[in-house]
DNA sequence: GTTGACCTTCCAGTGACTGGAATGTCTTCT
DNA sequence: AGAAGACATTCCAGTCACTGGAAGGTCAAC
């Protein structure tokens, strides 16, 4: 298969698939004319990592991921650890982020958003005392 | 002020100061020796895009608050915009994450987690038709 | 005068791509 | 046989917001 075919097939752009070949996620073949040349088993690998980033995986989780769905020998509680791992991650992430979203929010609220020059949202970045930090 | 100083008041690293500095958010004087020297209103800047960057907002966007700031004939309106484009990609990117962990959770709880090979997580992850996608 | 804390600039690296230039190859049509 | 167009290749540079480190200058205290 050619990188516009497993791109396809995989849905990742034939650069990102480039890029993963670079720093040793996958490794096709080579046709006599140059062309990489992608065997089932490596578009497979392609899909998995696609899916696995969709997820948020980091790509050396993906590599981790990688070796352990290479590994027959494997304990499904180094796959879990790997996930639980992730998952305690983007719970951080969410709370992080709806932290932002209620201060935000409160400031907008009482900003009054028209031609006016006075503003609450300023004035708390300024650090003037606000009603709710 | 010396860098070290502000660095201290505002809770930014000196080094993330004084690229601010050539990506030009601050302009600070400069003493005999070639040190920085930061007046008041800098320092005031510095802080202000420390909380900015705090509540996620990003380097363009403090750069728009912060000519806002320094605006007297701003309208407010014009301020409120950043900020609910800003809570709009906050919104988005909860959502997504709440996404991901569901889908890593449903699959957590299916895996065994022992020292075996089955791993519906690593089937997943390849393609296989989960119960819960 | 020497230590140690502070400051300077410059260069390189992070993560995970993405864009573009310059060039080579394959397929199809005339 | 030649030309067009779609594909492929490599290499370099840019993204975002820093961060680390090297090599060196300056300052205050002992």
């Amino acid at each position: 298969m050619n990188i516009g075919e497993v791109a396809e097939a995989c849905g990742l752009p034939a650069k990102t698939i480039r890029y993963y070949e670079e720093i040793g996620l996958v490794a096709p073949d080579r046709k006599a004319n140059g062309y990489r040349d992608f065997p089932e088993a490596e578009g497979h690998k392609l899909a998995f990592v696609a899916r696995a980033r969709s997820l948020g995986f980091s790509i050396e989780d993906c590599r981790a991921l990688l070796a352990l769905y290479d590994d027959p020998h494997r304990a499904s509680s180094d796959v879990r650890e790997i996930v639980r791992s992730h998952v305690r991650g983007i719970d951080r992430k969410i709370a992080d982020l709806q932290g932002m979203r209620d201060t935000l929010n409160h400031l907008v609220e009482r900003c009054q958003g028209d031609e006016r020059p006075e503003c609450p949202i300023l004035d708390d970045l300024a650090g003037a005392p606000g009603l709710v930090r």
